[in-house]
DNA sequence: GTAATAAGTTAGAGTAATCTAACAAAATTT
DNA sequence: AAATTTTGTTAGATTACTCTAACTTATTAC
């Protein structure tokens, strides 16, 4: 049984290798807030309990045990997520923050029965993988919204960023997954782009928010 | 804010004086499974904290912000069994130890709106009272089975012991809250009690099972 | 290719929560 | 009332996780 803290470094150490592929010491203090030499004195218990292949000055990297245990807690988390949107009717900008408590919750019939409940879901509401019983997570492959051309119709597929500012934003925008959107024009300037969808003739977008919106073409 | 830890010297506090009326360090310790000078330093700690009024050899009490706080920990973990059992169709029997955990989520939105879905209930899936947004608790009164005298039907409003084990023994006699139930005989000898209810014409119950189930008179 | 900067490690210390051993006070038994 | 038992406290050690300060290795800039 691993500690709420070395669930947390194992965590972070799948999200930065799925986000950027190579891990450091200092990438990881920076995401978990605590300091390198912290940081590197987990490593080596993490290694000793063959978690993590750890070797100074080397990038981190999870073992396949490792991988297995953060894949697993990374789905509670997600179907958490899942739940609280779907069932308890928490906004998607709301729902990390609890989500992140909810993962450490030992009781395999209390997560087996979230899933039942949800219908075995496959994505979380910002449209990230929920990992399957063995931990195991396929990533679809999406374009960003800042790579498509005019003209384009894609569907929202997911967030990048799931920080409650960003939604939040989005919201106002009234933007959610499976949205239809339109290109209509990239401004060469600053990249931002103008688009429509529902409701929204023309609704600009800066390269900041569509380089987060990942989208799938039809 | 208290740490986990804490919130469980609180909560044990508060629910041995509900049961016992007076707590000792001993009693505390047995409850916890942890050693006494563990609960003589922690108790000097909550003292700091004004959240326990300690005194060298004198029984241990809550101050009023103690009591505040661990009836409002209480309140999550029965809210929290009862969404578990109403919403998550999950057994009486099974939710205590998720409750457990859950209980010490920070996360007012998250039980503020699990008490709406739930319609604000005032009891637990087993009896006990939901304390209120303040931490406050008011017990009824009921009365022990094995108190009940033969004629008298009663209606189960309450179990005392909420082990796994005695709730699936109440469900292979297919028990519950709220069943009517009529009182057939007494056995002198043993204090066993025959009732009948539902299908069951002549049910026969220890004293043992009588005195861990709570009824009110119609 | 050397100097400067960034990244990583070692050593030593602090805090929270736990323990055991030894002692002290209170309650109970005889 | 003295002896015994139960209850409670003090002192000191341990474990998990964190930190700062100082040092080392690797990378980047010039």
């Amino acid at each position: 049984m691993n500690s709420l803290t070395e669930e947390n470094y194992l965590k972070a150490l799948f999200n930065i290798a799925n986000e950027t592929g190579e891990v450091n010491v200092a990438e990881l203090s920076k995401r978990l807030e605590i300091k390198m030499p912290t940081v590197t004195s987990m490593m080596k218990k993490l290694s000793e309990k063959k978690l993590v292949h750890y070797e100074s000055y080397k990038p981190l990297q999870l073992t396949d045990k490792g991988k297995k245990e953060a894949g697993l807690i990374i789905r509670k988390h997600r179907l958490t997520e899942m739940f609280l949107v779907d069932k308890m009717k928490l906004g998607w900008e709301d729902v990390h923050d609890i989500a992140e408590q909810i993962e450490h919750i030992q009781s395999p019939v209390f997560f087996e029965k979230m899933d039942e409940l949800l219908g075995y879901p496959k994505v979380d509401p910002h449209g990230s993988p929920i990992p399957d019983k063995n931990g195991k997570v396929v990533w679809k492959e999406y374009n960003k919204l800042s790579d498509c051309k005019v003209g384009e119709t894609v569907k929202l597929a997911a967030v990048i960023n799931t920080s409650s500012g960003f939604l939040k934003f989005l919201n106002t925008r009234e933007m959610r997954l499976g949205l239809k959107i339109k290109i209509k024009s990239i401004e060469e300037f600053d990249k931002s782009i103008t688009v429509s969808y529902g409701k929204h003739q023309a609704e600009a977008l800066s390269n900041i928010v569509c380089e987060r919106l990942l989208v799938e073409k039809e």
